[in-house]
RNA sequence: GGCCCGUUGGUCAAGCGGUUAAGACACCGCCCUUUCACGGCGGAAACAUGGGUUCGAUUCCCGUACGGGUCACCA
């Protein structure tokens, strides 16, 4: 067989060889020892799931870590399970995430001297190192039909040997040019298939990034290179593609563990120089007491789109998927609270093997402790910006007064310990509404009957003072204990005879507290009310007294 | 079913032949406190299992069980 001629007659088109790709047209990087060149490489067949921001998140860290190159590749060579906005609906999502990527595919087009970074996009690439593969006796074209294949898998069966394309199976190896020649002069659809130089009974062995030393039987099958319509698989575009992208790590999902056999082989017969490969463990949801990958099916977190709608900020996010993937980052993290994320060394070898339950409640104390971080006027603006999608009410009654809506957040706030009470900006409403007229509701009530309620409240209205400080409010709160029973000292009612005293001064604020906020429980009510302002705070007190 | 990987408290997990087996979230109790939070202190709670190797195994080896992954012209 003349495997010059065969590549000739099968790609008489592929006028650039696969040496011009590789040695002029994607020259190697000019990069610092050490530096890593990743990629987050997508198909656009559904959402932005949780578990991709978490591989792009590791990618991202491993990129700018070492002050290497982070790509972001579209891998759109499956068309039939292509969905229409896949591409955007991840970009946006990387995006509302804070994932940067140096190359490849953004909303604004593709940046970058190695694309085009779209697989659909390199057709000619492939073929080209496809027609090389031929030259060198190491592909061919295969026949057979959808049939023959299913055949071939149920004789497999019954003869209990190996699945797949190989050996006495593989019928189309050793066809002669002639029967090619006159199948395809047919019109006979094929595809490019390797011949695979794996031996049966052949190990190899590889170092994961990640899974440490992994061992496994050796690639014999004939896997497809080409599909019939020219497009290439995953495993010959991802070959194909990173190393003429000069990727050095592949971080990617632990599926394409078992696949490496082939992609190894893939790079031998190509001749080039393969990567590294990192394989990352799924993020995994807990039901019926047992493990399972989550879904974007059925469980509503795994869409990203289920955070940006309970507004989880995305620092939240990125923080709680860092401590899934190293952690060792929240010890860290404890001891340099105000540090930048970026600042971790962050570490492959420190990542679980096995697949992480998604904790949500821990996102959630997680989101705390970061909100508990910001300045008031970032997470007014935040909560505003995320209201105005999600609780129009509430948009406008903070995005009436902005001063206000700062207010609001900036009480208790900053300091030595802040108050953490918001883990996600849906939290907004039920913390503040009581705020606004509009949205305030009489939530809770005292045990305190009307008659001591009632006379308690009014002499508060009497020495009210709005211009009050901290401690003033408070002096004048004891003042008006005596007069009514009460005592001014918590100390003092639990050192008293029972009896002695209707309450204590705690009970005394706890009233004015529930007159004002309708609520037992809201942050310092000094701070509360003078934000609130003198006229609304007696008019809510006059209005609870209306109704005992 | 074949092959690959994994298994430390409810969850995330340190550990890398000798430890009272860290820490965090959640839970419980106490303290602080005008409420709630925050914070502090304390508590309950774990090495899947059976064999080896070894003076000694959570750590190394083999088997078993369980879990996950993969066996496409999908990625």
């Amino acid at each position: 067989m003349d495997n010059k001629k065969l590549a000739e007659f099968l790609f008489p088109h592929i006028k650039t060889t696969a040496r011009q790709y590789r040695e002029e047209i994607y020259p190697k990087r000019e990069l610092p020892e050490g530096a890593m060149v990743t990629r987050f490489a997508p198909s656009p067949t559904g959402f932005l799931h949780i578990g991709g921001v978490f591989t792009s998140l590791v990618n991202e860290r491993c990129a700018h870590k070492s002050g290497g190159v982070l790509m972001l590749r579209i891998e759109d060579t499956d068309k039939k399970r292509e969905q229409e906005n896949g591409i955007d609906a991840i970009l946006t999502g990387l995006e509302n995430f804070g994932i940067h990527f140096d190359e490849g595919v953004t909303a604004q087009g593709e940046h970058g001297a190695y694309g085009p970074y779209t697989q659909s996009q390199r057709a000619e690439i492939y073929q080209a190192f496809c027609k090389e593969l031929v030259e060198k006796g190491l592909a061919y074209p295969c026949f057979c039909t959808e049939e023959e294949l299913a055949d071939i898998r149920k004789r497999q069966e019954a003869d209990k040997a190996m699945p797949g394309y190989h050996g006495q199976y593989a019928r189309c190896r050793d066809l002669t040019f002639e029967q090619i020649e006159e199948n395809i002069k047919a019109g006979k659809s094929y595809v490019m298939r390797l011949r695979s130089p794996g031996k049966p009974g052949g190990r190899i062995k590889y170092k994961d990034a990640i899974k440490g030393q992994i061992e496994m039987d050796e690639n014999i099958a004939d896997v497809v290179l080409l599909k019939s319509d020219g497009i290439p698989t995953y495993h010959f575009a991802h070959a194909v593609d990173d190393s003429l992208m000069g990727t050095t790590h592949v971080i990617r999902g632990d599926e394409w563990v078992s696949s490496v056999n082939i992609h190894l082989q893939l790079f031998q017969a190509l001749g080039l120089k393969p990567p590294k490969y990192a394989h990352v463990a799924p993020v995994m949801k807990e039901e019926d007491g047992s493990k399972r990958k989550l879904s974007k099916r059925k469980d509503p977190e795994a869409a990203v789109s289920y955070f940006t709608e309970e507004g989880y900020p995305k620092e939240s996010v990125l923080e709680y998927l860092m401590t899934l993937a190293n952690s060792t980052y929240e010890d860290w993290r404890r001891a340099n609270k105000e540090m930048d994320m970026n600042e971790y060394p962050f570490r492959l070898d420190k990542m679980g093997q096995s697949g992480a339950l998604f904790d949500l409640k821990k996102l959630h104390s997680v989101s705390a402790e970061v909100i508990s971080r910001f300045d008031a006027k970032r997470v007014a603006d935040d909560i505003i910006g995320w209201a105005e999608k999600y609780d129009k009410e509430l948009y406008d009654c903070l995005s009436s007064d902005g001063d206000y809506a700062e207010g609001i957040f900036s009480i208790d706030r900053g300091g030595k310990k802040p108050r953490k009470d918001i883990a996600k900006w849906s939290d907004a409403r039920g913390y503040c509404s009581y705020f606004f007229d509009s949205l305030f509701v009489r939530e809770e009530s005292l045990e305190f009957d009307a008659e001591t309620q009632k006379a308690a409240l009014e002499k508060y209205l009497e020495v009210y003072d709005p211009n009050d400080d901290r401690d003033a409010w408070f002096d004048r709160m004891k003042s008006i204990c005596p007069s009514l029973g009460f005592a001014s000292e918590v100390k003092e009612f639990k050192a008293a005879e029972p009896g002695t005293y209707k309450g204590h001064v705690g009970d005394i604020s706890s009233m004015v507290r529930v007159a004002v906020t309708g609520r037992k429980n809201t942050p310092d009510l000094c701070s509360v009310m003078a934000l609130m302002g003198e006229d609304r705070c007696r008019a809510r007190i006059k209005e609870y007294i209306k109704n005992l």
